[in-house]
DNA sequence: CTCTCCCT
């Protein structure tokens, strides 16, 4: 067994677990941080005689912890790195023939295994930090599981893990033993607030921040969501306690000089504020007090939209325990946290595993190429969601990387070789199709590693991806990480040399689109900054930006949901690389319908994808399609009603009507606005050629197109049965009224009637009509349906009123002798 | 308060 320099509460438990893998082919460890775990254990294992030979392959979820703990093993052996213990990272790999101890980030053990399934040479495989539950982390155990059940039984796993309730992935593990270490760390004291505080969070922090300073000692590191919150606590603990102290922002995007400045001890009193980077990957030296707002922003994958949304979220009991714990590392702590103890109990237990709320397409590649069509074939502590995982397939479709049935094509199979997200592996295969590999791996360099920070700090405000490959030919800080990461694509691609001095913007679109097809943005009107994406989403673009010139662009980053989405990174496309790209899944289309504004119908001839409509112009409809369109909108607007009819033809209404009613055993048909629009079809649209318009309607004539509705025989019926004029004693056709209410009835000049004794009759004599009598002035007289009585009785009252007034007309004494007459009295 | 953090 090997001396190590200090003694950790590990080595008390090393001999039960190295018992417990001689009998059992995996187990699981439970130690906190600071129990020693990541370095004691795999050296430890080296002394497995059934691992004699074979290589430990230990997985680390950070590149930094992984080379940290392949020194520090290499070290206590005497050796230099590369020897007995080694490490391979996205960038590096140190190892050599010797190597039995190999530590590698989470990417790289999944990648190996898809080229090596069997785990060649390799006894034992470690899972470090398995509580945080990472992607990569959950599939490669999957996977490694599926090896060790199957061809390589000897294969040893060991899951170590800080606060994970390690029940669930010992059952996994096939019952496999546990084991369970105390840390090494100082008590920390938590305080709760007696009241759940109201207030935004960096004024409560701020609040809680001045308490610590005045209650206990030693640097003070402040959790926060982000770096919006922490500029703002910034300011308000500048502005109220001045240069007493050292205030340090410590958040991912920040240059490195500042980050260090955050991390290394200070010559004063230290306040950090932090986002989570400080709650695993970053430790603090000196830090005795932890502020915790108790909220952190989170990702969410949404699979209805396809996009991501970052959410401030109240962490899980976990990752608070895992703050606290950075108060305890050097001596007993404080801790506060914002909320109230009745709130803590309310606190899920831990943070939702990746493989529940993020993209799954890199892990739906990877299942593809392992051979496995259905997930449930594996073993899952958390089984991707089906959900997301038929999102994550429809891409990888869209991409060419599947074929519809599920299986992987050739291109899907380059895709997986290569180190990135199937999105940027796309784009990459495609730029070297058209040989712009070279740009193809700055872009996807750009877009696989942290954002550009301009000199002067701050963000880069502009959301054209042109603006960041300027950013990037400037030298921005940042720059150096994109590059290496574009070289080490070139060589994946087998290609030398260094980023392109000049990129073609056209180019750059055309290539995003291969990467990006599900994110194309048509602009909503000219010079808008509003876009809509062909997911049917709205989109606004962030930051100023000259994009807003453009009609179509492909959206890379798009955060939000909800009614519209961020674009916080974009890149100008030509309507013509869309059309080259998508050639058969561009439809075209007629559209013709009815513009309520401009009450006339429309014809459009589109083209479109998916949501979006590509082009468009105008077209001439064909009289079908022109005639249903405007019954359409005439039934939307004016309705039958407020059609242009003339009098005629709404007499002709009436009349119909009252036909139907006087003689309802002929059932005629109805005429009434409601069976009018309910049969416009019919008796209305083949009078339409040639009107798109209401103003057009006019034209058309209702009248004939009403007498459709009536056969031959019935419209001879109603002619018959009410007749526009009825012949009076005087000679005169007189037209009888049939108005829309009520008896039809006969305005005429007594003068006309002289004696006449019967009332005329319609509807086959069913109907009188009632008769209004007028003055030679046309004024009314009198009303009635019975003649006979009027000339008996009634006329010599009028006469006698009237006879005066009217002179020049004649005034018979006997109604009944006298000739009925239109004209005046002769002239004698 | 424009966007947490990692990784092939």
């Amino acid at each position: 067994m090997l001396k190590f320099p200090t003694p950790t509460p590990i080595d008390a438990i090393l001999p039960e677990l190295l018992e417990a893998l001689k009998a059992h082919p995996s187990a699981v460890l439970q130690a906190p941080p600071g129990a020693g775990k990541t370095t004691r254990v795999p050296l430890a294992l080296l002394d497995l005689p059934c691992l004699s030979g074979q290589r430990i392959v230990m997985l680390e979820p950070r590149r930094l912890a992984a080379v940290n703990a392949a020194r520090f093993m290499a070290r206590m052996l005497g050796e230099e790195v590369g020897g007995t213990v080694g490490y391979s990272i996205r960038f590096e790999r140190k190892v050599s023939r010797a190597t039995r101890i190999e530590v590698v980030t989470e990417g790289i053990l999944a990648r190996r295994l898809q080229s090596d399934p069997l785990l060649e040479g390799v006894g034992a495989v470690i899972f470090d930090e398995f509580h945080e539950r990472n992607l990569a982390s959950d599939l490669s155990l999957a996977l490694v599981r599926d090896v060790q059940g199957g061809l390589r039984d000897d294969l040893r796993i060991l899951v170590m893990s800080a606060t994970l309730d390690a029940e669930p992935v010992a059952r996994l593990l096939g019952d496999a033993p546990m084991l369970t270490s105390e840390g090494r760390r100082f008590p920390v004291e938590i305080r709760y607030q007696k009241h759940e505080p109201a207030g935004r969070l960096p004024e409560l922090a701020t609040r809680a921040v001045k308490t610590a300073l005045a209650e206990s000692s030693g640097d003070i590191l402040v959790f926060l969501p982000g770096a919006g919150e922490i500029r703002r606590c910034e300011r308000q603990l500048k502005d109220d306690l001045g240069d007493s102290l050292i205030i340090a922002p410590l958040y991912g995007d920040l240059p490195f000089a500042a980050q260090e400045l955050a991390i290394m001890p200070g010559p004063k009193r230290k306040v950090v504020l932090a986002t989570n980077i400080a709650e695993t990957s970053l430790t603090i030296e000196g830090v005795r007090v932890v502020v915790d707002t108790g909220y952190s922003r989170q990702l969410r994958y949404d699979p209805g939209t396809g996009l991501n949304r970052l959410e401030v979220m109240r962490i899980s009991a976990a990752s608070a325990e895992q703050r606290a714990g950075r108060a305890g590392r050097v001596a007993p702590g404080t801790c506060y946290r914002l909320w109230t103890e009745h709130t803590q109990r309310t606190l899920l237990p831990y943070t939702p595993p990746e493989i529940l709320v993020s993209d799954l397409a890199p892990l739906a590649l990877d299942l593809a190429l392992w051979g496995v069509n259905d997930p449930a074939s594996l073993s899952w502590l958390d089984a991707p969601p089906p959900a997301h995982l038929a999102e994550a397939k429809a891409l990888l479709t869209q991409l060419g990387a599947l074929e519809p049935r599920g299986a992987l094509t050739p291109l899907g199979k380059r895709m997986a070789a290569l180190p990135m997200h199937p999105r940027l592996a796309a784009l990459l295969v495609a730029g070297e199709a058209i040989e712009e590999g070279s740009l193809a791996c700055t872009l996807a360099a750009l877009l696989s590693e942290r954002d550009l920070v301009p000199a002067g700090g701050g963000a880069l405000s502009d959301s054209d991806l042109v603006d960041r490959m300027e950013a990037l030919a400037r030298k921005a800080e940042g720059s150096k990480a994109v590059e290496r990461a574009a070289t080490y694509f070139r060589r994946a691609l087998g290609m030398t040399g260094g980023s392109p001095a000049t990129a073609d913007p056209a180019v750059v679109g055309e290539l995003l689109l291969k990467g990006y097809p599900d994110r194309i943005a048509k602009q909503r009107a000219p010079g808008s900054d509003r876009y809509l994406l062909a997911n049917g989403f709205g989109g606004k673009l962030s930051g100023r930006t000259a994009l807003r010139d453009q009609p179509f662009l492909v959206a890379i980053e798009v955060a939000g949901g909800g009614t519209e989405a961020e674009i916080h990174l974009a890149s100008a496309v030509s309507l013509d690389a869309i059309r080259r790209s998508f050639a058969r899944s561009i439809t075209r289309g007629r559209r013709v319908f009815w513009d309520e504004r401009e009450a006339r119908v429309v014809t459009r001839e589109e083209e479109r994808l998916g949501a979006l409509v590509l082009s468009e112009r105008q077209a001439n409809p064909s009289p079908e399609e022109a005639a249903l369109a405007l019954t359409e909108g005439i039934l939307a607007g004016p309705g039958i009603a407020g059609l242009p009819w003339s009098e005629t033809a709404r007499q002709y209404r009436n009349r119909v009507r009252f036909v139907a009613e006087a003689l309802p055993e002929e059932e005629l048909p109805d005429l009434s606005d409601q069976a009018l629009a309910e049969r416009i079809g019919e008796w209305l649209a083949p009078h339409l050629s040639g009107v798109r318009s209401l103003a057009q309607l006019s034209r058309v004539d209702l009248l004939g197109a009403l007498k459709g509705m009536l056969t031959w025989k019935e419209q001879k019926l109603v002619d018959d049965a009410a007749p526009t004029h009825i012949a009076v004693p005087s000679g005169s056709r007189i037209a009888v009224e049939y108005p829309e209410h009520g008896a039809p009835f006969l305005a005429v000049k007594l003068q006309e009637m002289f004696g006449l004794a019967e009332t005329p009759r319609l509807a086959r004599g069913r109907v009188p009509v009632v008769i209004h009598l007028l003055s030679p002035a046309r004024r009314p007289i009198q009303v009635t349906a019975d003649l006979k009585s009027f000339w008996n009785s009634g006329y010599l009252e009028v006469k006698k009123e009237l006879k005066g007034r009217y002179p020049k007309h004649p005034w018979p004494d006997d109604p009944w002798a006298a000739q009925a007459t239109r004209q005046l009295k002769k002239r004698r």
